[in-house]
DNA sequence: ACGATCACG
DNA sequence: ACGTACGTGATCGTT
């Protein structure tokens, strides 16, 4: 008999990440359910096998885990939009007859191990079928892996690993131990690639032989070295990647004879996927179709009755804690549980009763495609947990119930009561600090905002960015081989190392020797270098057109979605100072200070029909400044309308204001943003081109003058030090326990930190304030404008052509009246078709 | 994985 | 005498 075995999870994956989003009306995914079919119809009549079995990973840890650890624990959660397919492969599975092995503690490798070992044991042959490497040490005369999903479409025998690797498969296992695994975690021996490893293996069979005559080894000293060093590591590895062929589960290849298939059940959910090309492929028919729609409106109107009853037994309760897990809401009200499925998520969402969630950014994400509407969020654990600590890394539910003493769930019936208890905890905790009033009426609110505009994007021009890729492509190689000409040798100019070597050994540059790891070549240093050889200029200008093309060019276009437009994730709890971050693409570090990167914001622009609204902030940290410290010198500026640098140039090298010149007014601007960081002179000197003692002189004659500011750092740094944390004007706290280290240099950093948070922090406040005003102003005058972008202290809107000018009044009033400080905030505001133009 | 570099506010 | 401004994220080379 022939075995077909398959890799479920494996193949379903390559099948989501290698068709394009497809969905059905509600929104579900289905573009791997379609994926994973196709591929199944083919193996089916490619094999024709007698028996078929589809393996499965359960989530839970296996027994390798638990021996080792969470040796997984890094790697990438399962997307939604997958997540929520996998019970529909399922379901057609076992409508089609097909067995499905899954075993708690188990992997699916370990399952195809298994099955096809006992398929060959008892004379029969094997096909397994996956979409990762790892199977191919089951490889054996009867046995042989099918790479589906793959554009070659070759079966892998031992010839064929031999002619490839040049080993045996089982002696993958061998490799593996020494190579490690990055996508499985599995360590191996660091400093071994593949190909080392190989190597090694072709010559000296295995690992255990290896340690065994490590001495007698024809290997370089360094290699030696780092075996001798991983060990330990190697041989765990090998545990880790020795796929087991001992699973305890049904190995009788008679159970595998697929059944008879459930033509109705088939296409129920075909139907309901409206997955209709697999639906005329698998030939039912049209009878048992139309008994699959009458069933299907019979299930809608029972699943209606259920909600409507459901409703009325919760809602007369006041609150829940929510959490939404594999695309069901798991919620509890004191203690129990219950699951509400895809179609009930909306119902629940509106309603009024109180809701707090875990991860209100995520919901919203679920919940703004679907139009989905959320009521009456009263408290959000992640953003809690965020507040009461700014300094964490990982917000996530195990890490949280450590960090607040909660028994973590060790399942899904233990996580109500899990929640629960970490709920509570954290909103007496955010009571009790005083952060509540921040949490309901900034951070709550924000998560909306944020995820609408991650999800609305803002649109790319395309071809605009490849022309110029192009140019900076020619630049980039001219000026490549001018460098290579006046070094008088190719080497790699990005290689700090080899670049070194260039400038300082072979040009006999004057080197300030910097860095661990050799010469430093920073922009600092050219800089310095400048006049001393025309090599130098080459490279900054290298550096910069690299940096274009790499950075911005290259990975833009990479971010571009199918709807031409580039969708960042604004991340709310990342920052310490309460900014917020954006990541994947970093939409906040677009070029703008040079004539040559400026151009990048050309390629950022309004769709078809509409405008960009681009509004800043005029220096708010430094009115932030004004306000918190109470000078009132530096207020009465702010509030004259003065130029603020003039004035503090004015201020500061005492002379009248008509007199201040651009130099000066240049120096007194590198001041005004010393003071805001926690300025220190040398830093100053450095920055301004002027000699540490004058530039003690201009901080000495700054807080003299502005001594207000001076009393603030005085007592800004005291109540650090007293309470371990200082706060924003809206009580955001950051703790700062290094503050007395007693290290002097941890010390000194800590107090900057302790003197640029509050400052840095209320900026950040203010901004988000003026976020949420300025959308939900948007919304309730109904206008077809929308909030896309937000750049620490800058707002961009994207809007109608007809209605720009009314929401730049818009973006101009919410912006300059979210607070009241003892200083007028302004914004700046311009319209334009591109972010070139807005600016 | 980490450091160096450089883009932004 | 120390080592040198606050807050981020992406890319590249090196280990």
């Amino acid at each position: 008999m022939k075995l077909l075995v398959i890799d479920g999870n494996s193949i379903v994956n390559r099948a989501f990440y290698g068709i394009r989003a497809l969905s059905n009306k509600k929104g579900v995914f289905t573009n791997a359910v379609t994926g994973f079919l196709n591929i199944l119809f083919k193996l089916q009549n490619g094999f024709k096998p007698d028996c078929i079995a589809v393996a499965f990973d359960l989530k839970a840890p296996t027994f390798r885990h638990k021996l080792y650890g969470e040796y997984k624990g890094t790697r990438k959660p399962m997307p939604e939009e997958l997540a929520m397919q996998m019970p529909y492969v399922k379901e057609i599975l076992r409508a089609m007859g097909i067995k499905i092995v899954e075993k708690e503690g188990w992997e699916a490798d370990d399952i195809l191990g298994t099955l096809s070992h006992a398929a060959e044991a008892e004379g029969n042959t094997a096909i397994v079928a996956t979409g990762d490497r790892d199977s191919f040490q089951l490889i054996t005369d009867n046995i042989s892996v099918n790479l589906a999903g793959n554009k070659e479409d070759t079966l892998y025998t031992p010839e064929e690993i031999k002619e490839k690797y040049g080993v045996t498969p089982i002696q993958m296992i061998e490799v593996k131990a020494l190579m490690g695994d990055a996508s499985d975690n599995i360590p191996g021996v660091k400093g071994v690639g593949e190909k080392t490893a190989l190597d090694l293996i072709q010559k000296y069979s295995d690992i255990k032989n290896i340690y065994n005559k490590i001495d007698e080894l024809e290997i370089s000293p360094k290699l030696k070295q780092k075996l001798i060093d991983g060990k330990e590591s190697c041989f765990m590895s090998r545990e880790l990647g020795t796929i087991a062929l001992n699973a305890p589960i049904e190995t009788n290849m008679e159970a595998y004879i697929p059944a008879e298939r459930d033509e109705v059940k088939l296409a129920e959910i075909l139907t309901e996927l409206e997955m209709f090309s697999i639906l005329k492929k698998l030939n039912i028919s049209s009878e048992n179709v139309k008994k699959a729609s009458e069933k299907a409106s019979a299930a809608a109107i029972e699943e209606a009755r259920e909600k409507r009853e459901a409703e009325e037994v919760r809602l007369d309760k006041n609150g829940y804690d929510i959490m939404l897990k594999d695309d069901a809401l798991t919620v509890c009200a004191n203690m129990n549980a219950a699951k509400y499925g895809a179609g009930e998520i909306k119902a629940f969402l509106e309603n009024d009763a109180e809701k707090r969630t875990f991860d209100l950014k995520g919901l919203y994400s679920y919940a703004i495609p679907k139009g989905i509407k959320i009521k009456n969020v009263s408290f959000d654990t992640t953003l809690s947990a965020y507040l009461l600590n700014v300094s964490s890394s990982d917000y996530s539910l195990p890490r949280l119930c450590a960090e607040y003493g909660v028994k973590a769930a060790e399942n899904d019936e233990e996580l109500p009561q899990c929640l629960y208890e970490l709920n509570t905890k954290l909103l007496s905790k955010i009571n009790s600090e005083k952060l509540n009033k921040i949490l309901d009426e900034i951070e709550i609110p924000l998560a909306e905002v944020l995820t609408s505009m991650e999800i609305d994007g803002v649109k790319v021009d395309l071809e605009g960015i490849d022309s110029f890729g192009r140019e900076l492509e020619e630049k980039i190689i001219r000026t490549e081989e001018q460098i290579y000409f006046e070094a008088g040798e190719k080497f790699n100019i990005s290689s700090p190392k080899q670049l070194g070597v260039i400038l300082f050994e072979k040009l006999n540059l004057p080197s300030g020797k910097k860095t661990k790891t050799g010469y430093s070549t920073n922009a600092d240093v050219l800089e310095n270098l400048m006049d001393k050889h025309p090599i130098v200029p080459l490279i900054s200008d290298y550096r910069a057109f690299t940096k274009l093309q790499s950075t911005y060019v290259k990975g833009l276009k990479d971010a571009v979605k199918e709807d031409g437009r580039i969708h960042s994730t604004f991340k709310q709890t990342e920052t310490r100072t309460g900014r917020i971050s954006s990541a994947e693409p970093n939409i906040q570090n677009i070029p703008v200070r040079t004539e040559l990167g400026k151009n990048m914001r050309r390629f950022f622009t309004a769709k078809e029909g509409c405008l960009l609204i681009d509004a800043d902030y005029s220096q708010i940290e430094l009115r932030v400044l004004a306000h918190l410290a109470n000078d009132k010198i530096m207020q009465q500026a702010f509030l004259n309308g003065d130029d603020i640098h003039t004035i503090t140039a004015s201020q500061v090298f005492n002379q009248p204001v008509d007199w201040v010149t651009p130099e000066l007014r240049s120096r007194a601007k590198a001041v005004n943003f010393g003071i805001v960081y926690g300025i220190g002179a040398f830093s100053l000197s450095k920055d301004t081109g002027v000699s540490v003692a004058e530039a003690k002189r201009y901080i000495d004659a700054y807080l003299a003058k502005y001594s207000g500011v001076d009393a603030f750092m005085k007592r800004t740094a005291e109540e650090a030090k007293k309470n371990l944390y200082v706060e924003t004007m809206f009580g955001r706290r950051r703790y700062i326990p290094e503050i007395n280290a007693s290290n002097k240099i941890v010390q000194a950093a800590a107090k900057r930190i302790a003197m640029n948070t509050p400052i840095q922090g209320t900026a950040a406040d203010i901004i988000k304030l003026a976020m949420i005003k300025v959308y939900k102003r948007l919304e309730a005058e109904k206008l077809p404008a929308r909030l896309i972008l937000q750049v620490h202290d800058e707002l961009i809107v994207e809007a109608e052509e007809s209605c720009a000018e009314k929401a730049a009044a818009i973006l101009k009033e919410e912006m300059e009246n979210c607070v009241k400080m003892a200083v007028p905030l302004t914004a700046d505001v311009k319209i334009g078709k591109t972010w070139f133009d807005t600016h």
